[in-house]
DNA sequence: CAGGCAATAATTTGATCATATTGTTGATGC
DNA sequence: GCATCAACAATATGATCAAATTATTGCCTG
């Protein structure tokens, strides 16, 4: 839920309130809340309260800083160990997230796009860096879904086809390069969406 | 405990074991094993066992790999942010660890040369790239205790005069410099002492 | 009609308990 | 003497409960 932004930011979330509409026991989701506030998916604001953090233009510069780095430094890795199957495995993802783009399905968008990154971070075999980059994706979720929700259509370019190539083809500058543009182009895309329509700081 | 390596890589940890180590009630145990678990500092081992992970030399990769890039780019901003008394203050820390180096007391250097690096990543003022970091001491603690216990003399020399050094002066690029090169030089002490003596993988 | 205060409702917190699962120990059979 | 299996002990898990804290509602006063 956080993931794939059904929660916004500044969304409250209570233990009881989660856990009749899960259908869970209230102590799986008290864990569970616990567990999302370590990874600052879930902020704590002392009065015993707990909601999805409002996230804020220089959080997002430290976001894109921090997947500038990790993703060409992956998509690097996992060039030199992808087999040709592991490529054709992502390839079908992708296909999977075009087919979400023009039916204009935006939870499953960021399902699959998110699939495609969290694959290539599978492939490079790192996983202390993977979890750094997967909490990262928690943290911008709900960001990212508003943001998404707002545009009138998915008009969402990805360079993951310039990666696959470059991923058959060993080349691990361009792979590197690929996932730097496609980082660096998403989030764009998000800043100026909010700057033309700040309504989430 | 898991910071400053109490807990040495392998350890079983327990709910009832820590509850009355701590004479703390069972409930906050529970909750805190489970947030170090998503934290990775903890492991939760399918048979319901949870324990202190052990380190491999891949992982140490990923450690250093990631330090290299995130504390000199903290460092960075952390210049340019300082102030003359935040300079002091990092001296007046550097001073602690170098007493605690002197007498040998490796927890309380191992403390030390964190609360210099956390106060580093504060002045940066990068909250979530500081979680990131932080979250790397912490999966690194254990290991660490282990490799300084086994040193006959606590021989580490660092590169904190640098860094004070070039934040003093404003420069930047040499604050970057000292901090890669302090990580650098810091791991590869480890190495070395895991390589002449591996007898944690 | 607005502001403050009291009472109530909702929620978290930590403890306790029943259950299930797992690891260990001891006994039995070969 | 060794392997196998059963009984037991230890532990985690999820539910439930009492206590404490916080938010909200309604009432009273100016």
């Amino acid at each position: 839920m956080v993931l794939f932004g059904d929660l916004a930011p500044g969304d409250a979330v209570t233990i009881q309130g989660l856990s009749q509409e899960l259908n869970a026991g209230v102590t799986p989701v008290r864990e569970a809340i616990r567990r999302l506030i370590a990874e600052g998916a879930l902020e704590f604001q002392g009065n015993r309260r707990v909601c999805v953090p409002e996230t804020t233009l220089a959080h997002i510069d430290e976001f894109v800083t921090a997947r500038q780095w990790l993703d060409p430094h992956m998509a690097r890795l996992a060039t030199r160990r992808a087999s040709r199957y592991d490529i054709k495995d992502l390839e079908r993802i992708d296909k999977d997230l075009d087919r979400a783009i023009a039916r204009n399905d935006i939870r499953a968008y960021m399902e699959r796009n998110f699939q495609f990154h969290h694959q290539v971070y599978v492939l490079a075999d790192t996983p202390i860096l993977a979890a750094l980059a997967e909490g990262l994706w928690l943290r911008f979720g709900p960001l990212l879904r508003v943001v998404c929700a707002r545009m009138v259509a998915l008009d969402l370019p990805d360079r993951h086809q310039e990666l696959l190539e470059a991923m058959a083809a060993k080349d691990e500058d361009a792979a590197a390069n690929a996932f730097w543009e496609d980082v660096t182009q998403g989030m764009d895309q998000v800043r100026a969406a909010l700057h033309t329509d700040p309504r989430d700081l």
